[in-house]
DNA sequence: AAGTGGTCTAGACCACGGC
DNA sequence: CCGTGGTCTAGACCACTTG
């Protein structure tokens, strides 16, 4: 008996060929079968079994072949970031091969500056819910993570926050908002003396920050994401496909 | 008569929806007209006009509504990157508003280091033909690109090299190597003397550092790349979808 | 020549949202 | 209810690589 909503075709035959990749089944280098054998063995049509390939194709995962045919690429396990998850920073510690954890620091609520006003469309002085959380890999402290989200979007109340969750879950959760679409400034600075106290470290030494905007469907902006992100530990390492 | 070869039909269709978004023909915040609607309209079948929906999706450029509708996404133009094309720097300072312009500083060999052997695959004390770049936005020097490759690989004589070329073009036409996949990752430090020579500013400040693999089809490096990013003038901007 | 991935079509059914 | 996008199918033809 299913609990959860069962998964699409495509999700389900992603995961089979993620998992034949991971565990070795279709080993590093080697070709994986066609895509007619692969739809003739999971019973989905081939148009099914290209729309999955050509995700995996995109993230680096499989190198394909006109004529020849698709191969597991060996070196896409440097990569610790895929596309539509770069925000996803638990993803990001694991994908440094890291066991990551949360915690929480902090959640105050303070009027909006003029920026985040701005930013957010809010009117002059409206209240922010701000959620300080400290990500962890392998208990070593690597990302400062900052959120705020304009109050006036609370629908539930917040009394035993879960600090773990993922943003995603928090607004869906709490503000019933979903995030249609995300943008993520990547920037170089400084450690500050604030951010240093949690990473540790010399204050001062280069450092990557995330700027995350998240968006819902209307276009409208619903919260904002700071991180300091200590590079020296984690890798922001991206594969990509060409075409 | 064609000069070049046909693109395909997705290609053309790419091409006409994204010139409608960028002139304004379907306006930031409206929808589209439906999938239906356009396949009629251009002439194609419908699948064909999701899976171009669904790339312009993919980078931001329009949000779906199941049972609603397409709608132009207005907050994406402050994107300057998109997925596939982190490492084209001409099309990040195009993003960014700015005229891209490449001025070569340098075109020499020298033996690989120890860690360029190892990355690149080579035999100790291996030759490599080393290029350094100026990228300017507008006049203004913001990246400064240097590029090894192994001399092994160079297959047509380089004489009278065009700076300006774009790396892939590069490597297609004077080593008849075509990029398959790419590792960049994204790094957070200090900007040294020998890069401020080109970028100016005061040295020592954060600066963001782009170090690029690129990978043939057969799994094999072909190339490296080094870019340090003045991005206290450019912004490194990642739009992503949700799903 | 045979087999692979690349492209495209026509059509079916479903889930969701606005009216 | 109707139209939208989401999913999936079966099949056709093409372009390319390898033996």
């Amino acid at each position: 008996m299913r609990v959860l909503q069962a998964k699409s075709i495509a999700d389900q035959v992603d995961e089979i060929l993620l998992e034949r990749i991971r565990s070795g089944v279709y080993s590093p280098g080697s070709r994986i079968p066609s895509e007619s054998e692969l739809s003739d063995e999971l019973g989905v049509s081939r148009a099914t079994v290209r729309s999955v390939l050509a995700k995996l194709a995109a993230n680096g995962f499989v190198i394909r072949k006109q004529g020849d045919g698709t191969y597991v690429n060996e070196h896409v396990h440097r990569a610790s970031a895929h596309f539509g998850n770069l925000w996803d920073l638990t993803e990001l510690i694991a994908g440094n091969g890291y066991n990551p954890t949360i915690e929480l620091i902090s959640m105050t609520r303070r009027p909006a500056s003029e920026e985040e006003s701005l930013v957010l469309a809010l009117e002059a002085g409206e209240e922010l819910i701000c959620l300080r959380r400290l990500f962890h890999a392998d208990q070593r402290a690597v990302i400062l993570a900052d959120n705020v989200i304009p109050i006036s979007l609370l629908r539930e109340p917040m009394d035993n926050l879960d600090g773990g969750m993922h943003i995603r879950e928090i607004l869906d959760r709490y503000f019933h908002q979903k995030i249609a679409f995300v943008l993520t400034d990547i920037r170089s600075t400084v450690l500050i003396i604030e951010a240093q106290k949690f990473l540790g470290g010399d204050a001062g030494r280069p450092i990557l920050q995330l700027q995350t905007t998240f968006y819902e469907k209307n276009n409208l902006p619903i919260a904002l994401g700071l991180n300091f992100f200590d590079d020296s530990f984690l890798h922001l390492s991206l594969a990509q496909a060409w075409n």
